[in-house]
DNA sequence: ATGGATGCAAAGCGTTTGCATACAG
DNA sequence: CTGTATGCAAACGCTTTGCATCCAT
């Protein structure tokens, strides 16, 4: 559940790959790009879906593993590295988990998060950080960033159940 | 830190206290109106303060306290009754904790979360949820309610240091 | 070679829960 | 009375950390 969400926002163009520009944020504080943490790096970025921490290990650490297997504590602690890297970041709480998704190469935007099926339903709309711009200067707050989470039923679970199935509800 | 913000906001008028309040919903589900329960709320609305769960723990476990003490897992279990019943919500993540803050008798708003000195500040701004009910509507999405941090420097934090405290830097 | 990184298992930390006892309705 | 609620301590689940070993630079 809470996921698919496949998108609708392009993909930005980007020149670096992901790896590279992990590389260039590790290099600049004097740390290593290591086959762990390149395993972790496109394992995430292998797709644009958003994620947790267990999602990842329990990918990664898996018995027979192409690709280098890593350990759980290794991916705690690169995702934090990722996180201050700006490759990553942290869009909201799910089932008392953190989720993650890109921060890297895709437009800024924010989340739907049905509450009856948890699907998390990304939207882009421009006045709204103009809005944020706006009112935070107002309070001599100088913005440079914003989390959004707008709850409610998306679409299929608000929809009445009435006159739906019908056929099916006779077999 | 990460408090003080004596809001600016106005109360709303109530009709009935937080105690009432509290009452009638547990009683819609067959449940009572502790000594213990009471004695939590009364705590928490004694202010307008935001808090987490830990703060109201230490304050209600001290050793010689009047009014009655509580244990640590009645916090919990009734700071998640006063969350259903509507009583306070969770309004932002500070130091891996999640922070509370009164939902009844009190407007909607937003917060502005200081980078630095981790400071929460209540904005009202009535523009947003104008935006975020029309942007949930083309996406067939049904708003039931938002959750939004504005990050970014506070004006105190944001204020070049530049002759400021100027003495104080020689001490 | 050498300081940073990994893996493992143990420790942390906020939160939850099982169970015997204590009360609100 | 009877079903809820409390308190305690143990259990949980996610995340972090100590330490011996390993490896990128």
């Amino acid at each position: 559940m809470s996921n698919q969400s496949g998108s609708e926002l392009e993909m930005q163009e980007v020149t670096v790959s992901p790896v590279e520009k992990f590389r260039e944020f590790l290099s600049t504080r004097s740390k290593r790009l290591t086959q762990e943490r390149e395993t972790i790096v496109r394992e995430i970025f292998a797709d644009h879906e958003h994620f947790d921490s267990d999602q990842i290990v329990s990918r990664l650490t898996q018995p027979g593993r192409d690709g280098g297997r890593v350990s759980r504590a290794t991916v705690y602690r690169t995702l934090r590295e990722l996180e201050n890297a700006g490759l990553i970041r942290r869009v909201a709480r799910s089932n008392d988990r953190e989720v993650y998704e890109h921060d890297y190469g895709y437009p800024q935007h924010d989340h739907f998060i049905c509450t009856k099926c948890n699907q998390l339903v990304e939207f882009k709309n421009s006045e709204i950080s103009d809005v944020l711009v706006k009112v935070a200067a107002e309070h001599g707050f100088r913005m440079s960033g914003h989390r959004l989470e707008v709850h409610g039923m998306c679409s299929d679970c608000a929809r009445p159940p009435v006159r739906r199935h019908r056929k099916l509800d006779m077999i």
